[in-house]
Formats: C-alpha cells, structure tokens, sequence
DNA sequence: AATCCTTTGAAGTAC
DNA sequence: GTACTTCAAAGGATT
C-alpha cells in the first residue's frame, strides 16, 4: 500500500530540473546561475516542507489508524451527468476521484478511454457512504496521502475484480494495465496486441507542460496565433522571464504529479511509452547520406575557395 | 491518417 | 558521468 513517508524521503523532485538555458550565450547563463541557485534553494526547500510537513506525519497516523479500524470513513462520490464522462479540468490538484477504477476512468493519465467494468459502475451511483471501518478482511484500502489533502477509497475486494496499480502489494512489480502473468512468454505478435490493450498511462507533465496548459488560452487570446509552435515558442520565452517564484510553483505542481502518479502507477516506467508516439526516425542511410552530402558540400567550398584565392 | 513543428523537463538508454 | 533520445500538450501544416 503506498504510503507517503516523510522519513525515507522523495526522491521524485528531480535535482536538475534547472538546467542552463541552451540557446543562450555564455554571458546569459552566467547571469541565470544565481538565479538559478535560488530557485534551486526554493525547490528543495519545497520539498523539504513538504517532506517535514508535520501535517504529513498526522495525515499517516490517520492513515495508520484508518487501517487500525478505528476511523470511519466518507467518501462521497460526485455527480456524473449523463453517465458521461468526468473531464479533468486543467489543473486543480488532482480532478479525478480516489475511487477504485474511477480514478482510472477519470484519470488524465489514461488516453484509451477504456472502462473498467466497476468503473461503469460506479458512476452510475451518487451517494455518500459512511461506513464503520471494523471488517478489514472484507475491504482493500488504499489511502493517497496527497498534499491537497487527505483521500482514501473502499475497495471492496471480492467485486474488484481489476486491482488498482495502487494497491499491488509491496516488492510485486505489476505492469500498469497488464494482467499478464510475470515470467510468462509470448509471441511478439501477441505481446503486441497485449501492449494494445493495455491503457495508455501517460507521463506526468513537467513544470513547464502544467505552465503551457495553463497560458496557452491567454497567449492565443493575446497573439491571434493558432500555430501551436509558434505558441510554444512564445510560451517559452515567457517561461524563462518569469520569476522564480512564479516558477517554483510549478515545479511544486510536477513535484505533486510525480508522486501522484507513482503512488497511482507504482510499477509505470517512462520506457513503457517508447514508442507509443510513432516518430519516424532517421534511417541510419538517411543519416549517413546526410553526412556525405555535408561533406561533399564543404569540400565544393573548399575548392572553390582555394581556386578563388589562386586567381587572386 | 500520420507525422512534423516547437518548447522545457523528466526519465530512460548507451557509451 | 555525460550525451543523447523519447514523450508529455497543442493544433495547424505538411506529407
């Protein structure tokens, strides 16, 4: 059961999420490394909070004796309208509920749209439950100790027939979606159409993606442009003008992301999305040939140079 | 229909 | 340890 611990420390927040800006001159990069440093100092200091929050050490003793039995729980479910489909809004902690197979469903990490069949059920239903925690050997919990706040989910264990990643117990790997067995082997083929069925977990967005998601309404607004990398071109230069403040609260953002996503996908690697975006890669021909054409170039330059000077 | 473009950052691989 | 690669979002342009 994943559980944040405070003590063992989160490895999440990346230390070079500050980086020198690489089209900038030398002189540029001089003048960011203060900068750089202090937004460096903010990060970690963000983490440490986060890290030490004492609020934190509560919510897992809230957690601890949840699973003790000695807290009840409620949980309310929200309203779907029309059984359709909860759609995440931008960027408000997380949008989508700590509920078994609906987080899937409402997750914005899940691009295939495929239902779990508890998740069709379940938002069919809105209603709040309170329930007397005494019966640990009927239910599943998973607590997500989130920094936004403190959620926790019934998972009645004998209807749940898709166990959520979240709650694969501890030292067993499981791939997300995959209901294959460890160690079994298959065909390429099969493998394949296995992969295909698996939902697509998306990565978590970086600070810079969660600021594009965010200003790219009011760049479009502003610019009249459509052209997206055009819009992220000028969304770039905005990105490094801003303060380190500003930007520090959105690495805090990614840093969150980070961890809900490992806490929702603990056995997901970044490697399980190769090659989910087809991108045509240069051949190693294609590769070559433009060396040779580089080189052939620089060579007609060469000698058309030298010929240029013999006549002078 | 699929891929490119364009940005930054995170995480993976290769050497 | 460093360099390189891939993919997250977005939507018009290009193939």
């Amino acid at each position: 059961m994943p559980q944040l611990n405070g003590g063992d420390g989160d490895d999440l927040g990346a230390n070079d999420e500050l980086i020198a800006f690489k089209d900038e001159g030398e002189q540029e990069e001089k003048r960011n490394v203060s900068a750089e440093r202090d937004l460096d100092d903010v990060k970690s200091s963000l983490v440490n909070e986060s890290e030490t929050n004492s609020n934190l050490e509560s919510r897992a003793r809230h957690s601890q004796l949840f699973e003790e039995g000695m807290y009840s729980l409620s949980v309310t479910f929200p309203p779907q309208q029309d059984g359709a489909l909860f759609q995440p809004s931008p960027y408000v902690g997380y949008p989508f509920f700590m509920i078994p197979d609906l987080g899937n469903l409402c997750s914005p990490y899940l691009t295939n749209g495929a239902l779990t069949p508890s998740a069709r059920t379940v938002r069919q239903h809105t209603h709040t439950c309170t329930h007397i925690h005494t019966h640990m050997h009927t239910h599943t919990h998973a607590h997500y100790l989130v920094s936004s706040g403190f959620s926790s989910r019934l998972v009645p264990t004998p209807q749940s027939s898709i166990p959520h990643p979240a709650i694969v117990p501890t030292g067993v790997k499981q791939e997300p979606g995959c209901s294959s067995q460890p160690g079994k082997s298959m065909g390429d083929a099969q493998q394949e159409k296995e992969d295909e069925k698996k939902p697509h977990i998306k990565k978590p967005l970086n600070a810079f993606m969660l600021y594009m998601r965010e200003e790219r309404p009011k760049v479009v607004a502003q610019c009249k442009v459509k052209e997206s990398a055009t819009i992220n071109q000028i969304l770039g230069q905005r990105w490094h003008s801003l303060s380190k403040e500003e930007q520090a609260k959105y690495y805090e953002l990614a840093r969150k992301e980070r961890l809900l996503h490992s806490k929702l996908y603990p056995g997901w690697s970044a490697r399980d999305n190769y090659g989910k975006k087809k991108k045509r890669k240069r051949t190693k021909s294609e590769t070559q040939l433009e060396g040779e054409t580089m080189f052939r170039f620089c060579d007609t330059v060469h000698f058309l140079l030298t010929r240029l000077v013999k006549d002078l």
